[in-house]
DNA sequence: GTCTATAGGGTGATAGAC
DNA sequence: GTCTATCACCCTATAGAC
């Protein structure tokens, strides 16, 4: 049972390693700018091996970037589609709660969206069948947006208001996490990802009031 | 009278068409993206001139991170700083609209700024007198916000919470761009400008509603 | 000032020993 | 599988002719 040619995974494969550092590395710092030497130290191993396991430095950003994708789309999208009946409001709450979570465990991850959307490393497509995995988002979610409207039961606003305002409060504190904190005067990092804890539940609320008749 | 070293200012120097077409190139792509030989193309001119105008490609990155940096931060802070008194609704109104017109004419300015905060480019010290030019602004309008809040005209909010808000708002509309559009399904970038046109007068209801006790 | 040619250094990738 | 050594290429920068 325990045969075969893959490892029981007990320890860190190597090509796990590898993996890690390369996603540390170009989530830190992008396709152009990472270096695969960086990323081979980073993972404490010799240059040569990581053209061994992953053929080009593209490959492996390639890699990377679907995963990165993936967690920053993909589960979302699925747990919303999953729950396609959930009132509008808590899809609403259960939505900045989990991504705020997220970007809190993956604080680089909006960086390295952005850098791939402007054109960055490997040859991306943005009608990627990944990224339209939100497709099913923007199916459901948008749907509920329009229904509350029709009933009545809020402002009129254009779909893509609404969707760059939530993602806008959400996402971009993270990116521009040095200049808030040095414009605010915060220094301590535990101060700011508690200031995005209180956003979880803040978010939703201010949103509301947006939408408020 | 029209004499001395530097030209009448008829058409464009050399040096002009290098430093335009290096923000171009910078400001598109980041630092580590760009290659001084797109910018040389760009410019019409040979790579050595490059390098005969401007010492380096470090230097040549420098001075227009310093320039984008004056127009993302530097005209709006001055303005701010100069109407202390204006008030705080009309201060609200006023960044929004300015800014989302220096975006539309700049739409390539936000990911610049982003990837140098990311650690890009040239040795960027974020407490760059440039930057902190931003103080002013933040002195007077977060004043101002404390300003109201004591007075009882509006909801108590951390500062933090609330530059957030107006910076996400105003700015990640850009960098995401090419997301919201597919997702939202639009394709004319006539319609996405217009939306942002929008933005300027809705931002700041939405920020007076999130606001409003 | 502007060009061609090339130096100099770095980066991704491979050959080959172990 | 893992390493050392090295290649081939690309990119920045400069030398030198015009």
């Amino acid at each position: 049972m325990a045969k075969g040619k893959t490892k029981p995974a007990k320890e860190a494969t190597t090509e796990e390693k590898i993996k890690a550092a390369a996603r540390k590395i170009f989530t830190q710092k992008g396709y152009a700018a990472a270096r695969t030497r960086d990323i081979a130290e980073e993972a404490g191993i010799n240059l040569a091996l990581l053209n061994y396991y992953f053929r080009s430095k593209e490959r492996l950003f390639e890699l990377v970037m679907k995963e990165n994708i993936q967690l920053f789309v993909g589960n979302l999208a699925e747990n919303i589609g999953n729950n396609p009946h959930r009132p509008f409001i808590e899809q609403l709450e259960y939505i900045c709660s989990s991504y705020v979570d997220m970007l809190l465990e993956y604080p680089n991850l909006p960086f390295f969206i952005m850098n791939i959307i402007q054109s960055g490393g490997g040859n991306v497509d943005i009608n990627d069948p990944l990224f339209s995995s939100v497709a099913k988002l923007r199916g459901v979610f948008i749907y509920g947006l329009k229904e509350e409207m029709e009933k009545g039961r809020i402002k009129p606003i254009h779909p893509l208001h609404f969707i760059a305002n939530m993602m806008s409060l959400i996402i971009f504190p993270f990116i521009a996490k040095p200049l808030l904190m040095t414009r605010v005067g915060i220094t301590d990092n535990k101060e700011f990802e508690s200031l995005m804890q209180e956003r979880k539940k803040l978010i939703p609320e201010w949103i509301r009031s947006m939408l408020k008749k």
